[in-house]
DNA sequence: CGATATACCTCACCTGTCAAGGTATCTCAG
DNA sequence: CTGAGATACCTTGACAGGTGAGGTATATCG
């Protein structure tokens, strides 16, 4: 079950971006967002949700800042970045090419089987 | 042009299997036939193809030999192996699968744009 | 007080891609 | 004959992203 690493590499940063889209967001409701949205079929991995938002930072396409709750464990929000919105939009145009592409490589004989 | 590496991680040993289901074949014909399957949209560097031509026969998925060309550079022939026939057929869901769970994870808010 | 959930983070390791380099043979133009 | 180009194979080292394993801190509930 889940997504071979291999498989999902290239799109993790699509995913976050795609979720920073609806609005700011912290790194466990992401990831809870994504758990259920795929119906608890497919998580990130902490450690590879951290080091995508390190990237994603550098890379300009997010920025963050600290939440101010009143209690509880601090959040570090993200913002999707204009530059962000650009390169989300850019790597869902390269995912359906890739998609289309690889497909076309590996043809399926027939539709059922 | 061309798919960014980190997307086709994890389908190049499927595309391989691919063409190796459609009978023998070798390394330079196996990338000649993607180059053409894509419209010279896309190939496999010929680091990546070895590579992975080592992997599957090590995991037991192909066999090679050697062709016996009278003339010409000499070329090494892959065969696929039972094991490698369930091999893809597994990979091709787990594809499917994958494409489906991104797709869902980044659903895009409308068809078009 | 301990367990559980929330919430963050880092390090070392593994694996697959790829640029760059190499070898050898054949064909064809000049 | 010589050199270029196509065919055909291979290896090495660097690089990047995912991940297991570990760590911190707070709040809640029994």
């Amino acid at each position: 079950m889940s997504i071979a690493s291999d498989l999902i590499r290239g799109t993790t940063d699509m995913m976050i971006l795609a979720h920073l889209l609806e609005g700011d967001s912290y790194g466990y409701d992401i990831n809870k967002s994504i758990r259920m949205r795929t119906g608890d079929r497919f998580e990130l991995k902490e450690a590879t949700l951290y080091t995508a938002f390190r990237r994603l930072e550098q890379q300009g396409y997010i920025s963050s800042y600290w939440g101010d709750e009143g209690s509880g464990a601090r959040r570090r929000y993200y913002t999707i970045t204009a530059p962000g919105r650009k390169a989300y939009i850019a790597s869902v145009r390269e995912w359906e090419n890739a998609k289309a592409l690889i497909d076309s490589i590996i043809q399926p004989k027939s539709k059922d089987e």
